[in-house]
RNA sequence: CGGGGCGUGGCUCAGCCCGGUUAGAGCGCACGGUUCGGGUCCGUGAGGUCGGCGGUUCAAAUCCGCCCGCCCCGACCA
């Protein structure tokens, strides 16, 4: 009667995670460990994540380009925290065709090194700003402890790397794409995000400041869901980018960085999911409309099928999937999507075809209650209406679960508490070691400083000193 | 690397403590029929060097040793 169910969300968060990655059948455990094998419908949500960012990466006046897997070890050690904070985790290549090399090459963990190299050939006046790409592609870190998704060995990103006159210009490009990040989070992945600085400890190893996305996962922890860097001139100093200016001068470019990976789509499944599955935002589920034709007899078939036909023109510019599966029940095709995460399924059967209409069933809402039944004439409009009610509906579900989720403590102990099952919004000094203190007692690290602040001051929630700005912390994957 | 748990058909596990016929179940898979508006039901069948190596024993999935791998919790991280 009930095969194949899925754990608890509530009961065992992890264990429903890693289960529901691989029952729905968007990745895989690939034999190295640690690394994934991304499987036919993770890599359409993907390509559909794609198409967002990468729209709004071309309204920016950003061009995609690609650099080379490999990039030599001298390239990295030319920026300090750079290298010491990428070393640990880097794969190396010491033999190739045979024969042992004579400088070891890395496999990119992620490539300012080798853009700023090319950079520094390419420009050579103010004329030659700013240069904006953008690189699709796949990077290598050495991790520890990995997750399908969230932290793999291997993982596909987007990385897109500027060049600046100015140091302004390049802020305002680091502020620009973080929005761009932001925008793409609500509006296509319905998942509400914060827009913050990380601080020192937090930041990327080789900017000057790092920005970020942070979103709630259905556990309440904290998700990194996309960055940008102001890597201000580290990269072009180490890497000799220069320029000269209006007035024949020779200056260092400013530059920025910023990326969004496949952790992404953990982010999207941690964030809308529930006990049945999957839920995926209309807008970039690679299948938004299921049609499930439920019929007996060979004279029920025809009308039916003909009914289907009919919808299928219909809703011709929507992601639709027929399941004329014979061999399984509509009921196990319902369970079947239903875990799948596909937004919205249209039942359509002889009493349907009869009436002139069908059953719509929302994925966001449970059993008969997101149930309705649509007359077939207007379902060109009703169905992208029911759609955009949905992907909204999503979004202020997971925005209200995160106000509900994030306290305000005001002593230390208040704030031991509310981190065990949420986000703490707080004030802080800024002290490397409040926030060192407070991840030794509750392994909830800072997350951002919010963009957004209210003004004002008050007492560090952890040392009691004078404090500016408030800042999230969390327990954080 | 530290702490905990676990390795038995594709999956989830029982059997192990107390060694002894051809190693089991449910799900999945294949075939036939039945059913089809919320995971139909019945039948038949395929599929396992019990993680690996070694030891004890007349006899090891079961006892002992070593190794390997996986999962969870930390340190590292998008």
């Amino acid at each position: 009667m009930t095969e194949n169910k899925l754990p608890s969300r509530s009961e065992n968060f992890s264990e429903w995670y890693n289960q529901l990655v691989l029952k729905a059948e968007l990745a895989d455990y690939a034999p190295v460990r640690g690394c994934m094998v991304v499987r036919p419908y993770g890599w359409a949500l993907w390509e559909n994540i794609q198409a967002g960012l990468d729209r709004r990466f071309k309204e920016t006046g950003h061009q995609n380009a690609a650099f080379p897997l490999f990039i030599p070890m001298s390239f990295l050690e030319k920026e300090r925290e750079h290298v010491e904070g990428f070393s640990p985790e880097l794969a190396v290549v010491t033999i190739g065709g045979g024969e042992k090399l004579e400088e070891p090459l890395i496999v990119r963990p992620t490539s300012e090194t080798i853009i700023g190299y090319m950079y520094s050939k390419w420009i050579k006046s103010y004329r030659d700003l700013p240069v904006l790409i953008n690189q699709w592609g796949n990077v290598v870190r050495w991790e520890l402890r990995t997750k399908l998704f969230l932290r793999t060995l291997e993982f596909y990103w987007q990385e897109g790397h500027t060049a600046h006159a100015t140091e302004q210009e390049a802020e305002e490009e680091t502020l620009r794409m973080l929005d761009v990040y932001a925008d793409f989070a609500i509006r296509d992945a319905a998942v509400p995000v914060v827009k913050g600085v990380k601080s020192e400890r937090e930041k990327f190893a080789g900017a000057v400041r790092s920005y970020t996305i942070e979103a709630m996962m259905g556990d309440t922890r904290a998700l990194q869901a996309g960055t940008s860097h102001f890597l201000g001139q580290n990269f072009a100093k180490a890497f000799d980018i220069q320029f000269l200016d209006w007035n024949n001068e020779l200056q260092y470019v400013w530059t920025t960085s910023w990326g969004l990976s496949t952790r992404f789509i953990g982010a999207i499944i941690m964030t809308h999911g529930d006990d049945q599955g999957l839920i995926l935002p209309p807008v970039v589920a690679p299948i938004q409309l299921v049609i499930v034709p439920i019929f007996k007899s060979d004279s029920e078939q025809g009308k039916v099928m003909e009914a289907v036909e009919k919808v299928k023109q219909a809703l011709g510019h929507l992601r639709t999937h027929v399941d004329d599966r014979t061999e399984h029940t509509p009921g196990y095709k319902f369970n079947d999507w239903e875990m799948r995460g596909v937004p919205l399924r249209l039942e359509i059967g002889p009493k349907d075809a009869q009436s002139n209409s069908v059953t719509a069933a929302r994925r966001d809402l449970p059993g008969s209650q997101g149930k309705s039944s649509l007359p077939m004439d207007s379902l060109g409009t009703s169905i992208p209406a029911l759609l955009d009610e949905i992907q909204n509906n999503l979004y202020r579900r997971a925005l209200d679960f995160r106000q509900a989720n994030t306290h305000k403590p005001t002593h230390y102990e208040e704030l031991k508490q509310v981190v065990k099952n949420g986000w703490a919004d707080a004030w802080w000094c800024g002290a490397a070691e409040c926030e060192a203190k407070v991840k030794e007692d509750t392994t909830a690290t800072t997350r951002c400083i919010p963009l957004e602040q209210p003004g004002g001051q008050g007492k560090c929630v952890v040392c009691d000193r004078p404090a500016t700005q408030r800042v999230i912390f969390a327990r954080a994957y």
